[in-house]
DNA sequence: CATGAATGAGGATTCATTCAT
DNA sequence: GATGAATGAATCCTCATTCAT
């Protein structure tokens, strides 16, 4: 029974995922919603307050997800490699889940981060996973002393606008080119 | 009276851009935009044919005005200080401009850009402007050669990264993490 | 297990009274019924054959719950004496029981009480016995001649007023005005 | 233009009357009155915020045609015959519109009176009239001292009462019933 | 050109009722 | 009997767009 449920939640949100995806915030009505997962519009009211908390659920469960598969990385690899790793990592997930990157990006510029924000749920489990690697690394010496916001934005920000050049159809993924902007990340930061 | 048309149409832009600013795509209807420009919901209709084209047209409108501000350097610094004064430019644009940085950012990650593409206007000033720089620096050996894709992601990537942790919040803007960010883009691509 | 079904059945009665009270007829969805009267929603249809039905057999045990209490007087009093009696009781019970007098004030003006007439069922046992006091009094000259709609506006109709008064706080119930208004009555209609 | 726009207030109104009248507040819904009224459901929104602003205006509304009515009246008369008068065209006016009276009924029993009344909208035109002239009434020693809600309890209630009994079926209305019932009211309070 | 009243299709949400367990 | 998840029709309300003035 609690296998029904858990299914019938989460069909709801691979639908959501899925027209946000294709017809964007705005084009996603509840009904089309309900329709896509196979239940009846009243029974997303059974499990969410609102489009809005469904939103705002959606995009835990999405960085559960993301967090979850980004972070299995085998804690004896050299830095340097696992550097390299989380990064692809992060990259290769994202361009798998489309969807999920999709509806991020949209969450974040959307007021429903503020609303987010405002709720003080500090579940940033990968945040803080990352402030730690970070710190690791430049502790033992192997990468620069910087601040969070400066070390993320230089290690996610190509990241995040790599996988959109490619989704937007700009260029075609390449292990070259991807492995040629982590290694001038590395550059950049390595001491 | 020309001067009148122009500034009732950039009264609609400016109302528009502070209305998704606060509420984002969803929580602006055409009769706030009307309100706010102190024109009636009619008249926004003499200027744009729909809400679709209006967003459209808005879009182009802040693209071109923050690519005449960026690339207004002087052509012959060398060019590292470019490449350093560009990519500045850009962030103090952004910050000074954060409606216009939200804005063009909800428009990328929603259905917009995708109706934009297809409407295949290639008024790409600022990107081919980029591709110019990226290539003069390429060719003369200065950087690393990339291509075009990469070196974006790479270059504008952090920017946009950090400007998004500024304005959510998480820091505030200093003079020495925006140098060092930069420093470590150039580190990284510099040959 | 009969002491059992009856009480739910009551506490579903009870349940409903206290949230019409508090919000209205519209303001109080089946499952809310429920969920005060601590049981699920289906159960209430274990006892009811929908909401209509509950309503209408909720006034009916209003009605009932009221005459019982209203009509217990000696019949060896002299004839004012009760006339006065049955009267200030029913001030009194409508004010101890605020929850039923405004049920049965909403059921009234409301398309329930329709559908009530039609169902012809005349289980008037309140209306007969007034109708029978009435007609003693005038039998025995005490009080005019009058029909009995005439008689019951005149003395129902202030007892109502006066209880709205009350319980929309434009005065507070004193014993001084409760006898001045059944005396005025009395005045009015005696011979 | 101004009659244009009162006449499609004007026109909601009644039509909500009517509707109310007919099928009472839980099934009077804004799509049925707009039809009714011959306007878009987006009209009336035009015109009032809400279901709830629409219904509050026409209280109002229902309460000024009423009182204008009512207090129409000779001032020049002897006391006596203003009482009668007055009170008979209260009965008069809610018999010739049964739809006020309901829904006026309606009104008093909702939810919806609480909600005018913490909206502090002293408009009592009606009450501080009938307040004046009880009083000149007991200064002039025609009448018995009495404290406002009791005299009203009086004096309206039987009438409410009265009408209720005749909307109801219970009753039709004759000249003679009703000058019996002002005549016992009279006989009351009378000094 | 400008207005803003009017439109009505479309969307979020509610809630009486059912039914499998 | 009792449960409460599931249903989906019905309701309130929004908002892009039109058009008479």
């Amino acid at each position: 029974m609690n296998v029904q449920l858990h299914n019938k939640k989460e069909a709801i949100f691979e639908s959501t995922l899925h027209l946000i995806y294709e017809y964007g915030f705005r084009g996603t009505p509840m009904s089309q919603i309900a329709n896509h997962a196979n239940v009846a519009t009243g029974t997303i009211y059974h499990y969410f307050a609102s489009k809005d908390e469904l939103i705002l659920e959606l995009f835990k469960y999405c960085r559960e997800q993301t967090n979850e598969h980004i972070f299995s990385v085998d804690k004896n690899l050299p830095y340097k490699e696992r550097f390299f790793f989380i990064w692809k990592r992060l990259v290769a997930y994202y361009l798998d889940h489309k969807e999920i990157f999709r509806f991020v990006e949209q969450f974040y510029s959307s007021p429903y981060f503020a609303i987010m924000q405002s709720s003080k749920d500090p579940s940033y489990y990968g945040v803080d996973k990352l402030h730690q690697f970070f710190e690791e690394g430049a502790k033992s010496g192997i990468i620069r002393e910087m601040n969070f916001p400066t070390i993320v934005s230089v290690y996610i920000g190509p990241a995040t606008s790599y996988i959109k050049n490619i989704s937007y159809g700009f260029c075609k993924m390449t292990d070259s080119d991807r492995d040629n902007i982590i290694e001038i990340i590395w550059n950049g930061v390595k001491k």
